[in-house]
DNA sequence: AATATACTGTGTATTTATTACACTAAGTAA
DNA sequence: TTACTTAGTGTAATAAATACACAGTATATT
């Protein structure tokens, strides 16, 4: 402190829920603590915000920490600033969340010591988490879900080229319900971000989807349009 | 701290936007401040969250000792934390808007010491601010902006009673831009929540518009649907 | 009393978006 | 060849958004 400042000891931390598409479910980045308090239990990775560090910087240096990872849009939602969040004091918390292409051989082993390993968890089969972290979790949900009705994000969980259904399936997963198969694809269509290329799906044991990729071009023209799922 | 967190000296503030509506214009309650640093400027009100406080209960106290009101309904709405952002010290803070019904005959002359006075002024007349405090109000602004899109917070800033013209008037404001008000009108009486009552408007010098009261019962059903403007 | 002023209050036609709904086509596997 | 599984497609009906102009009424002025 420079000067005046009539503090008493506190700390600001970041919680980052990092979100995953990967096997047809939606999932996210927990760790298994390795430390007290609540050693051994699932939380959102997280830590302390350094001195020279401000909060952005701090959660882009966790999810690098965490999953070697840079350049990846990180967006903050909230603040938790209850007194007694944290048992060994008072920690007021902000939290972010990001969207994660998983190519499906992303290695995610914590290189961090504050954790015994990192795990991408299925968000319907969420262990019991430290601290307020299925608060902080519920809220970030609700975040996007109100997010992907007004931006495509779900393009930022997806690999480079994906079929129609795999986005199908991210809005159905993410708003939890069914969608219209036709409508769906007209409407998404109709934002003009989308690239249908001349390839096919491979691997599958059934007629191959057609491949598109995303045009962020034309998808940074959509921003301040009101579009709506 | 009752144990071992590794902190440094730094504190956690909140910076309020507290928006009203008075003679046709939003505003802002502003303080003059009587405190290093920014000394005799224009600034946000806010304070440092106290040892016991949480940042929900802090702002509400700040609100509370400016102008004498409680039970008022605050939104968090982001946290700025980038490292130099006050001149004496690192100092995080979280920032909270709130709609303020202005009687027009509210006494809001501060009841803290660390301000010489405070003002609503009209946002389209902002003085210049101390620290960071011009974004803040500009993320807030853009806030509500995208708040008011979706739910009716306009009739937060009215009277009581108050005519369809004083509502168009608050989102024209807010949008910064004009409306319609024959597709106003149709729009924001299809939502169902204001009621109609057997008064007119008093003291004007032309024909007197009819009065209408908020249904705060029938509002509580809105949230969750999604209404746009 | 007549007139000017200033705002209130109203309807319709057009366009655009949303919803509901079911079958054929294509590739793979047995 | 057949069975299986997912891909891919269109239309009609309904609802929502937009564009647009003038007569009505209270007050103030002369």
């Amino acid at each position: 402190m420079k000067e005046v400042l009539p503090v008493f000891n506190s700390a600001v931390s970041i919680d980052c829920v990092l979100f995953g598409f990967d096997g047809g479910e939606l999932k996210i980045l927990l760790i298994e603590r390795n430390e007290e308090p609540f050693k051994d239990w699932w939380a959102l990775p997280g830590n302390l915000v350094g001195e020279n560090e401000s909060v952005d910087q701090s959660a882009s240096r966790i999810l690098h920490e965490l999953t070697g990872l840079s350049d990846i849009y990180m967006e903050q939602y909230y603040t938790f600033g209850e007194v007694d969040r944290h048992p060994q004091g008072r920690v007021i918390t902000v939290a972010y969340y990001a969207m994660l292409r998983l190519g499906g051989d992303k290695a995610l082993k914590p290189l961090t010591t504050y954790a015994k390993k990192a795990q991408w968890i299925n968000v319907k089969e969420l262990p019991k988490l430290g601290f307020d972290h299925q608060h902080i979790f519920d809220k970030g949900l609700e975040k996007i879900k109100r997010r992907i009705k007004h931006l495509p994000i779900a393009f930022e969980l997806l690999p480079e080229k994906f079929t129609l259904t795999q986005v199908q399936n991210v809005y159905e997963l993410i708003l939890g319900k069914k969608l219209d198969k036709r409508n769906f694809r007209k409407k998404i269509l109709s934002f003009k971000v989308l690239k249908e290329l001349d390839e096919k799906q491979k691997g599958v044991s059934f007629r191959a989807a057609t491949l598109y990729k995303f045009d962020k071009r034309k998808y940074a023209k959509l921003f301040g349009k009101e579009i709506s799922f």
